[in-house]
DNA sequence: CCAAAAGTGTTAAAGCTACACCCATGG
DNA sequence: CCATGGGTGTAGCTTTAACACTTTTGG
């Protein structure tokens, strides 16, 4: 036991499945609020930067690194009983390349944003500053190479767009913008997919965050 | 002495003072990095929400309360040997509202930002980081209200507004603008000061945080 | 009447939005 | 040949940037 305050890190964790944003969600194994869904986090022991501990959360919980982490905010509204302050981050991931723990008691499950039940603590309100700063740097940043597999073809990039935004965008002005805009370029290649005209690949020309 | 991490408050507090952004810095008295000016801060003991420490920094190094206080991001980088955090925040004050502590050994002071010697710990990319984000939110956002009093010239507005983005904006183009975007309004009386035309008084609107 | 800052409009360029048709493929 | 999604261009509108002269005042 310590005399001093906690350090928490909790760490939102988006992906983009069945066209949809989904969040990620572990039970809570301790008291209080034993039970419930929570964001996945733990304890800052102090040893390693705080991002690293952020990061690492999040490699333990999707076993996928080097994806997207921003630091969110730090607030010491607890409600644990005792002083400390949980630092929140929020991660892009590609579903695809995620491989959840299995096997356990309480495995973590994937919830879609737009349809949540009341969460531990104020995980609710995390999500929701962690989508509105997701969607105001989709605008001016390459943020969503984070949640986009190697190659990807324009429209899956615009369904992206589309599952955080929350609304449809124009095709045509949505192509316009992505290939003037410089954050992604064509490999030669195509992707053949059923009855209709194959589509172009594309690739992030930077898989590191870029402001435009 | 406490087991636990320590959990720091660091204040960049920015003022518009001989038509030039200054941050206030005091100096050091403890080790490491004694004698050194830095950052106004101080331990979080736990007993009161994190915002009003702060918000009680702010105060006690100027006298004014209620202005602009954010929040900037929080670091485990303190250089102090001992495991803990710092969270930083920014706030813009009212030059003219200001009463700094006198009398004591080592008063605090203005510095002028673009011209800041090396400071204590990363203190210096603390205050970038500050600057940046002011600038951004200049562009939609009323934050501007921290800067000023409650009666104030569009003239003195451009100047608050040139003197954080560092660079002179176009008279004509800038007063419409701040027009007809709503987040100002005139009073109806002038300022009167020197041989030349008198010019309208303007107010913020709202004196609280608007997104345009 | 002169110096000094306040106040005011227009034009061109760029960017954004809305919108409809042809193309390539598999079955 | 047909159903399906991929790919393309233009016109109106809004927003932004550049730019110069007249007004009001104090001395």
């Amino acid at each position: 036991m310590s005399a001093g305050p906690l350090v928490a890190t909790v760490v939102v964790i988006f992906a983009i499945i069945d066209e949809a944003l989904q969040v990620l969600l572990v039970h809570r194994t301790g008291d209080p609020e034993r039970g419930k869904w929570a964001l996945p986090g733990g304890l800052w022991r102090g040893d390693e930067p705080l991002d690293r501990t952020a990061a690492r959360k999040l490699t333990e919980e999707t076993g996928a690194a080097d994806l997207y982490l921003e630091q969110l905010f730090t607030t010491s509204d607890l409600d644990v009983g005792q002083p400390g302050v949980a630092v929140a981050y929020f991660a892009l991931v590609d579903a695809a390349a995620v491989r959840l723990r299995i096997g356990d008691q309480w495995p973590p499950e994937w919830h879609r944003v737009d349809d949540l039940e009341p969460l531990a603590f104020d995980n609710n309100s995390v999500i929701a500053q962690a989508l509105e700063r997701a969607r105001a740097k989709l605008d001016y940043t390459n943020i969503a190479y984070g949640l986009l597999p190697d190659e990807f073809t324009i429209r899956d990039l615009q369904g992206t767009y589309e599952a955080i935004l929350g609304r449809d965008l124009d095709r045509r002005n949505f192509r316009k913008r992505m290939l003037s805009n410089g954050i992604i370029e064509s490999t030669e290649t195509r992707r053949h997919e059923g009855a209709h005209r194959p589509a172009l690949l594309y690739r992030f020309v930077s898989r590191e965050p870029v402001f435009l």
